[in-house]
DNA sequence: GCTTGACCTTACCACCGGGGTAAGGTTCAA
DNA sequence: TTGAACCTTACCCCGGTGGTAAGGTCAAGC
């Protein structure tokens, strides 16, 4: 077990956080992360504070929060006079954009189960899949 | 009603497929459609043929495949040597990726609905979503 | 002290599935 | 003849990430 010596170069912080160091620069490109300090050399000194705030970049990413709503989670968790509401409201509606999304694709889904459902999958050209695709049903005469 | 004259210029094409003009091109560009006829001055000539293929690909990207998936759904719509197997394998794929990105989606909706659940939402700025994020449950030390 | 290799820096290009915008040529109808 | 609507190519943008190249720096070993 090897104690951490403080501040750490970019590889160890990418480490430690798990986020490749290239979207450890990206995001602070991006403002999700206050520019870090400089060695004379210009390389990135990152703090445990700074550590911390990847790892919680990460976890955000991780639950699919866009890098626009992670910016503003950010924002709200360095923010001592933050409300609740304000985070809860920001995850609400993150929940309802995956609830979207995810009925889109229930949708394809259900679209396509019944089109395989009617395929017989042989060794024939026949494809009730490609005529969907193909639109015979609603223009028989094309 | 007025019938169509054929072929017709890219235009008249995209609002029969309900694709746009742009990706119309570009669908060209990336080769699932084979290059159209021209006139003099370097206009596309869309036929028939062209149109419906563009249909094809409207309905195929409206079922989330892939353009690379399109483009060999495509190619197995215009083989007559094709077998309705080669066409069912590449919508089963196409459904096994699509049950996969929605398990993932609804994983993190359990989570965020749990987080959700256990936040006040008030003026307070005690969050337990907050908390999570920050990652403060696995690490109570740091 | 010098070399070596691992690391850092910036600056580009790529992906996908589009959207936009600009500058210029063509067509058609009034 | 002129003006509007359309076409052409060529470029930049988004999100989020990967790669690659060319160069600077640091630490350890000899």
């Amino acid at each position: 077990m090897s104690a951490i010596t403080w501040p750490v170069v970019i590889g160890v912080a990418a480490r430690l956080s798990d986020v490749s160091a290239k979207m450890v620069r990206h995001y602070e490109a991006l403002g999700l992360l206050s520019p870090v300090a400089r060695t004379d050399s210009g390389y990135r000194q990152y703090s445990e504070a700074d550590v911390r705030t990847l790892q919680f970049i990460k976890r955000s990413r991780t639950l699919g929060f866009s890098m626009a709503e992670i910016a503003d989670l950010v924002g709200l968790w360095h923010n001592r006079q933050r409300t609740s509401a304000s985070v809860k409201q920001i995850a609400q509606k993150h929940v309802l954009d995956l609830s979207q999304r995810i009925e889109a694709m229930q949708a394809m889904q259900r679209t396509l189960a019944s089109l395989l459902d009617h395929c017989h999958g042989d060794e024939r050209p026949d494809c009730p899949i490609l005529d969907d695709l193909a639109g015979s049903c609603c223009r028989p005469g094309v």
